[in-house]
DNA sequence: TTGAAAGCGTTACCAG
DNA sequence: CTGGTAACGCTTTCAA
């Protein structure tokens, strides 16, 4: 019927419906082509031209300034997935580690994160939240995100997952926590004599039953801080016994868990040292509930800082890391690896720490 | 006179060396194109068994098998930067925030990073040093890196260079801060009724003089907590003049200055709220220096927490927010963008927080 | 049930 | 001084 009536006013136009993409064409992304074709130069000029290649390949001084001004007015921003699939080279580095909102790991995090900023590169944070498996995984997949390298936080006490990073063909680099069996270059802090330090910090101060409260007993910064203790405690003709360690995990339960049993258990002591500060919060919670006082009943000294620390009931004395130098540290041998700057599998770096003395440790006077 | 002598004995065989990479034969990657032809097969038949397409085009399920076997076997893994630019779409997200070293961010980032991963999501991390322009450029890298979607929390109090956002291709959310005039999804605290909350606290335990230390002007999470200090003045119909706000940045150092300010001032205060942690442990340090005790001679509050207040000498009474949740539920509005699943410029949420006494709160008798 | 071939956006070799 | 063309490793039509 309409059809009919149509046909009887020839005059009148029907409109014939364009497919969409007409209507909306189908905006061309802005790639490097179509910005040759607008400028009727090839790909490859202009892709020079941008990379700053023009003087290098000769490229007429005119066409140059004409291919950068329009790049300019487009906006032409470079697809950096396509380049790095072409040049094979990513610039993004991954960075794996245990722990994002525990302080020290955040602060390594940012010093990755700044000297990374400052080489142009990427950088891609897997967190493995302390699970090995999930380190496996990150692994892989930063691998198959074709990294150009690598920073490492190792979980746990196993290498046997990490050994083929070894041999394989993107630079790989440790912070923290190593394996001496394992051929990588790393950075870490001077543990043992951090941690030899901190003991006879409290030895001079007249200590002689002393607990340490450790962390994850294989890992090499827990057996560095442990080995430390025993020369402190050796240089003072003291044997280190068994009922001295005690704790099994870098966090504040083990470190609850551990001070509550000393408590039950009646063991002699008069000083604390922490390997780390959330298992020393843990502690200062199971001696607060305990009703033992810091120094006053019980000292205490801790690896790493607590912000506001000067400001507790009883001021930790404390070791300090480098945390953010660590990173940075870390991140800046990656890259003279990348670079092919040099750098061997041998190179292992490890900074000194500060101790700091505040009010929780007492003079015994004896 | 080498020559002449090799001349000199014909039989004598000179090697000749081969062109190096016949020595070391350049190792071919492992592709799908390599693997396909070991296995007989072309490239897209075994792209589809390893994506799990096997069902959908009826893939002769001994082919598949073979297929699964050999891959492993090779120990095949695709590679994602090939797939990103074939599929426009990288699985990766990108993190943009001020400082990665502030535990409150690190605990954002955390909450980031578990969803991201949860997803199959890589997180790109940009820190931006509280700087616009390093926000900018990270901004403008994580668009050429073509990721998927961007959770962003800016800095400063200009939103200029954000507006381009809303009307891009691929969906940003912002979280903590956010600008009002800003068409994004935003997720952040309930800051409002926070401070409002807060203020109330000091009122009612007979506060009058209260001083607020603020951060960056005009960030919403300052103008809105100052909206909430307001408002509970007003319900004890106390006017908010000027000299009870002070301070110009989320950092200890404006903290520290602020309060030394209004000490020199003699300005007359019983209590200070202050805006977030940092902060407040800037006003601690300036309160110590000046001899005042906490909450003895003058009380605080602050916003968001901190490791180990419960050991202060007075520990905060503090106004936390759910950092963690913060970054999970900008991420899950994020994926919820990205896969179509709905959402729009409109949605904002904001998290309640939960005020917890402490000992940094006096009651005055009046 | 499988394959050929195109194409994602770059860069780089080799010609001219 | 500039351009054609072939990769990079993958996915996806379309065809058989």
């Amino acid at each position: 019927m309409a059809i009919a009536s149509l046909l009887a006013s020839p005059i009148q136009q029907i409109p014939i419906p364009l497919p969409l993409e007409t209507f909306v064409p189908k905006q061309a992304r802005l790639t490097l082509k179509v910005l040759a074709a607008e400028l009727g130069l090839s790909t490859c000029t202009v892709s020079r031209v941008l990379n700053g290649k023009g003087q290098q390949h000769r490229i007429a001084e005119e066409t140059e300034n004409r291919v950068l001004e329009h790049a300019r007015k487009r906006g032409f921003t470079p697809n950096l997935v396509a380049r790095g699939l072409r040049m094979n080279k990513t610039n993004a580095i991954g960075l794996v580690l245990p722990d994002l909102s525990n302080p020290f790991f955040a602060k390594v995090a940012r010093g990755v994160a700044d000297v990374a900023h400052k080489n142009k590169y990427t950088l891609e944070v897997c967190d493995t939240q302390d699970s090995i498996d999930l380190e496996v995984e990150a692994l892989n997949l930063l691998r198959d995100r074709q990294v150009d390298g690598l920073v490492l936080c190792p979980v746990g006490n196993e290498s046997e997952h990490l050994h083929y990073l070894a041999s394989g063909s993107r630079p790989v680099v440790l912070v923290d926590r190593y394996f001496a069996d394992l051929k990588l270059p790393y950075v870490s802090s001077a543990n043992i004599e951090a941690a030899e330090a901190a003991t006879l910090h409290l030895l001079e101060h007249g200590h002689r039953d002393i607990i340490c409260l450790q962390g994850i007993h294989d890992a090499i910064t827990n057996v560095h801080r442990l080995e430390g203790f025993r020369r402190a405690l050796k240089t003072y003709k003291i044997s280190c016994t068994k009922k001295m360690i005690t704790g099994d995990g870098f966090n504040s339960e083990s470190g609850y868990r551990a001070t509550c049993e000393i408590l039950e258990q009646n063991r002699p002591f008069t000083a604390l040292l922490s390997l780390n500060s959330p298992i020393a919060l843990g502690a200062m919670k199971a001696l607060s509930e305990a009703g033992i006082k810091i120094p006053d009943d019980v000292s205490l000294i801790t690896f790493d800082t607590i912000e506001g620390v000067e400001f507790f009931a009883s001021p930790l004395t404390t070791v300090d890391q480098s945390s953010r130098k660590l990173g940075e540290q870390a991140v800046t041998m990656l890259f003279d690896r990348i670079n092919h700057r040099g750098g061997n599998a041998d190179e292992h770096i490890l900074l000194p720490t500060t101790l700091t003395p505040r009010k929780s440790v007492k003079q015994l006077l004896n």
